[in-house]
RNA sequence: GCCCGGGUGGCGGAAUGGUAGACGCUGGGGACUUAAAAUCCCCUGGCUGCAAGGCCAUGUGGGUUCGAGCCCCACCCCGGGCACCA
């Protein structure tokens, strides 16, 4: 059945159509099914209250196209959707309006649902996800007790933003200028308890499996760098007082301590206030106190100038046992390495700018090129000035040289060979309300020591930490009690301590808990009877949005599974997605932070490989028709449900691929879519006439011309590929060609117009659906298949043949396609635009590029 | 500062080292129409020429090549990422 309009009436046809797919459940991806599988998958959208941006529907018109074009071609494709759908936004809506949170994101959630499929998104919407659904974030939380039993999460004081004025802590992004973003009022750093996961015990297999995957290099690029591998030496100073230890610091130009004539320890390092002698304590601790309200931001950016103080110790430099003294900056950042650097100022810029200002001394231990301003000498040369009674470096290259002293220092026992990361460690809590709470409560040692006795699931080094004098053990809740659901609460305003608002509701809080069941009842009630049941307070900060995003593409593969995250079977049967697509502005952190738990996930044995995303795209951006950043303060943007209203689906669809390459940023022009709306309307005309029946021109045994007929060959062929290649502009400009061609054959085959309306199937559905059936009868188009070409027709008796005399185009020939070069001479020769140009001149040479050009040089 | 990506008509863009500007938009002219919309046809990079044609042209300057938008070198501009990472 169609809707039988007589015009194009997208209005009509596309919710039809749409109606259709979703009572015959047409995009139901079948497990185990004995097709082959083809996993492509979006980036699930945060649900926001602004509804669909017209970026959304451009990445997933792309899969889309794919999806319907792979189940043409017979394979059994699964392409979900869900929502990403914790998070702030919501919960600030909740704070300003009193309601939960939940019921603001669920009406979110209807709004991008409608519009996703006003768009006719072939998703299987049995498998739709939503991380704050119960039954998802059961999961969630169950990953999370995975990386806490292997010892990937813990607990630590780290700095954080907090506003006294609004009692709350601050994201780096509600910051602007140092102001809090609402109500702009100062801001503190201050040190608050925080759950971290162990992400750099995973920097070097994060970094090595990047090797294997096939995603865009830029992206691979940012990884790398963000993992920020390097190779070097960790070296030991000794102090004077015996009892502190060594100076430890890294350095990846160990070859280049005979040159280090000082030390710098960060501000926060743990030795500075044992090594600052009394007469300089003042000045240290003024040092450090300003140092400490600073960001890394703005020690990075505004600190631009060197500054430091002298703690009024020295170390011993391992290779020669000289005094060096050593000092405090702030350009020495206790999160990498060590937290404390050998200066070397005649190799290092950073050293040579500290040095000149406190003028200290400088040596320089490569030798520079007699030709060198002057300055820090970076490059490669020969070591000078670097040896003693035992080792001498002088003239080796700086790769000889650092394996050389690295030998000696470790058969000192003065140091080793190190590899170190810039990855830090994954800040995973939130002072906030709605996210994942932590399935974990704090006992007592002697609490956690019963219930170590009697569970399986803990770490082996318990999580713990130290408050006002009273340490508290992490225990985890059991599987079992999972999920640990968030309380309703009275408020949703910021506890004002720095906890979140979870830390008010007393009842939910500070319970008595059964450490073997998980069981819970409130602290103001009795103790209920039996040995398990303890005191215990709940942990009030809930994960961050990542947390759910970090592992849904698993979760479609079996979305109501109450046993597991996904069985065995689906995770072997679906295995990874084939392709991911999403925006660049997550190469860094969803996808690190995703192929970090799923490593984990992998290494426990729960998933079968060990990189989640094979072959990633990026989309580029879509601008405003001013060519800027569409946002509401511009007043360019466009919503996607206006163009649908005045267009039709199919044409923003169309329109989003036509407009470049998907990579690419670009700007939305509104007169362009009326070019791919008309196109879409003579593919109507084509198949259909005024009273809406079939177009007379269409016949059974209708014949093509033979030039219309190689170029419906080669449409089939062209779109083909470039939808596999994702270029879908170029393969719609190529079916406007196939168009055009058509329009002008006095009669058309009725199976030419149904391979034209099965390669627009994918990108039209609504359109090409509608018309098959009125042209065929038959039920679907999805069950048609997708056209093959003919390679034999692809291939044509006569060719043209390009003349240049001297490389420059002089005239074209068309000549059958045995042609030899001395034949093309003859021609070129009786040609009468060529002839001229070589006018008696004898022919030094010719170039024959078969079947493109000849090239006659005189 | 460092690392990427990109500069092609009035606009979006197309082009295995082989006729630069496909396809679409915009603009101009025409047909159909009482008129309009829709549709169809022609033209639409610049300079020059009555015309046939010629010359110039892919950010700028060099180079390689019979031939360069495409490869190499230097520079300019735009976009993205990182940024005292030892």
């Amino acid at each position: 059945m169609a809707t039988n309009c007589k015009d194009y009436d997208f209005l009509k046809i596309e919710p039809y159509w749409q109606s259709f797919w979703e009572k015959t459940k047409a995009f139901r991806a079948v497990d185990g099914s004995a097709k082959p599988k083809y996993y492509v998958l979006d980036m699930f959208p945060y649900p926001s209250g602004s509804g669909l941006h017209i970026g959304h529907p451009e990445g997933y018109t792309a899969t889309d196209i794919l999806a319907r074009c792979k189940r043409a071609r017979g394979f059994n494709v699964l392409h979900p959707i869900g929502w990403d759908a914790f998070g702030l936004p919501a919960e600030q809506h909740a704070v300003k309006t009193g309601t939960h949170p939940a019921a603001n994101t669920q009406n979110n959630i209807v709004t991008f649902r409608r519009q996703i499929k006003a768009l006719g998104f072939s998703y299987d919407w049995d498998r739709e996800v939503d991380t704050t659904d119960l039954k998802y974030f059961r999961w969630t939380q169950w990953i999370f007790l995975q990386l806490f039993q292997n010892g990937l999460a813990y607990v630590d004081e780290r700095p954080v933003w907090w506003c006294p004025e609004l009692r709350t802590v601050l994201s780096n992004e509600e910051i602007v200028d140092g102001k809090s973003e609402v109500g702009d009022y100062p801001v503190e750093r201050r040190n608050l308890r925080q759950w971290v996961l162990r992400i750099t015990a995973y920097a070097e297999r994060l970094l090595d499996g990047l090797k294997d995957v096939d995603w865009p290099d830029s992206t691979k690029r940012m990884q790398e760098a963000w993992i920020g591998r390097s190779e070097g030496a960790e070296v030991l100073f000794k102090l004077k007082k015996p009892e502190l230890g060594d100076l430890k610091v890294f350095t990846t130009r160990p070859d280049t301590l005979f040159g280090c004539t000082y030390m710098v320890m960060a501000p926060e390092h743990p030795l500075v206030d044992a090594l600052t002698l009394p007469a300089h304590r003042g000045e240290v601790d003024a040092y450090r106190r300003k140092a400490a309200g600073k960001s890394d931001l703005e020690r990075t950016d505004l600190a631009k100038d060197k500054s430091g103080v002298f703690t009024g110790s020295y170390a011993l430099n391992p290779v020669n046992d000289k005094r060096v003294p050593v000092w405090v900056a702030d350009y020495v950042l206790m999160g990498y390495g060590t937290g404390a650097i050998m200066a070397v100022p005649g190799q290092d810029e950073r050293d040579w700018e500290f040095a000149k200002l406190y003028q200290l001394p400088i040596i320089r231990t490569v030798q520079p090129p007699p030709d060198f301003p002057g300055g820090a000498f970076v490059e490669d040369g020969p070591a000078i000035n670097s040896r003693n009674a035992e080792i001498s470096l002088n003239g080796l290259r700086i790769a000889e040289a650092k394996t050389k002293i690295i030998s000696w220092l470790e058969a000192k026992k003065s140091g080793t060979r190190r590899i170190n990361y810039k990855l830090r460690d994954w800040l995973f809590s939130r002072q906030r309300y709605w996210g994942e709470p932590f399935p974990i409560v704090w006992v007592s040692e002697s609490d956690y020591r019963r219930a170590a006795a009697m569970r399986k699931d803990l770490p082996a080094q318990p999580v713990k930490f130290t408050e006002n004098g009273l340490t508290h053990f992490a225990l985890p809740l059991p599987d079992a009690a999972l999920p640990l659901v968030l309380p309703e609460v009275n408020s949703y305003l910021p506890s004002g301590t720095g906890e979140s608002p979870l830390a008010n509701e007393t009842a939910w809080l500070e319970i008595w808990f059964n450490m073997e069941t998980g069981d819970a009842v409130p602290a103001t009630n009795y103790r209920p009877a039996g040995d398990s049941w303890v005191r215990a307070r709940r942990e009030t900060n809930t994960m961050p949005q990542w947390a759910g995003s970090c592992w849904y593409y698993l979760r479609y593969l079996d979305p109501r599974n109450a046993g597991a995250i996904a069985s065995p079977e689906a995770l072997k049967y679906w295995d990874v997605p084939d392709l991911y697509v999403g925006g660049a502005e997550h190469a860094v952190l969803h996808l690190l932070y995703a192929r970090f738990w799923h490593k984990v996930l992998f290494d426990l044995g729960v998933v079968p490989q060990a990189e989640p995303f094979k072959k990633l795209f990026h989309q580029g951006i879509i601008l405003g028709e001013d060519g800027t950043k569409m946002s509401k303060s511009r007043g360019n943007v466009v919503n996607p449900d206006d163009i649908i209203r005045a267009y039709g689906a199919d044409s923003l669809r169309l329109y989003l691929m036509f407009l470049g390459p998907l990579e690419a940023m670009k700007p939305w022009n509104p007169k362009g879519i009326e070019g791919v709306h008309r196109f879409l309307r003579k593919v109507w005309r084509e198949c259909l006439n005024e009273e809406g029946a079939v177009n007379s021109r269409i016949l059974s045994d209708a014949r093509l011309s033979a030039a219309t007929d190689k170029l419906l060959h080669e449409t089939i062929k062209k779109v083909g590929d470039d939808i596999e290649g994702l270029h879908f502009n170029t393969a719609i400009s190529q079916m406007m060609i196939l168009l055009n061609a058509l329009q002008k054959e006095p009669t058309l085959p009725r199976a030419a117009m149904r391979d034209v309306l099965r390669l627009l199937a994918p990108f039209a559905p609504h359109l090409a659906e509608e018309l098959w059936t009125r042209l065929d009868g038959a039920e679907s188009i999805m069950t048609a298949g997708w056209p093959e070409f003919d390679p034999a027709k692809l291939v044509t008796s006569t060719i043209t043949i390009v003349i240049q005399v001297n490389g420059k185009y002089r005239g074209d020939v068309t000549v059958g396609a045995d042609v030899t070069a001395a034949e093309l001479v003859q021609l070129a020769l009786a040609h009468p635009k060529v002839a001229r140009f070589i006018a008696g001149t004898p022919i030094k040479r010719t170039i024959y590029v078969k079947n493109r050009l000849i090239n006659l040089l005189v």
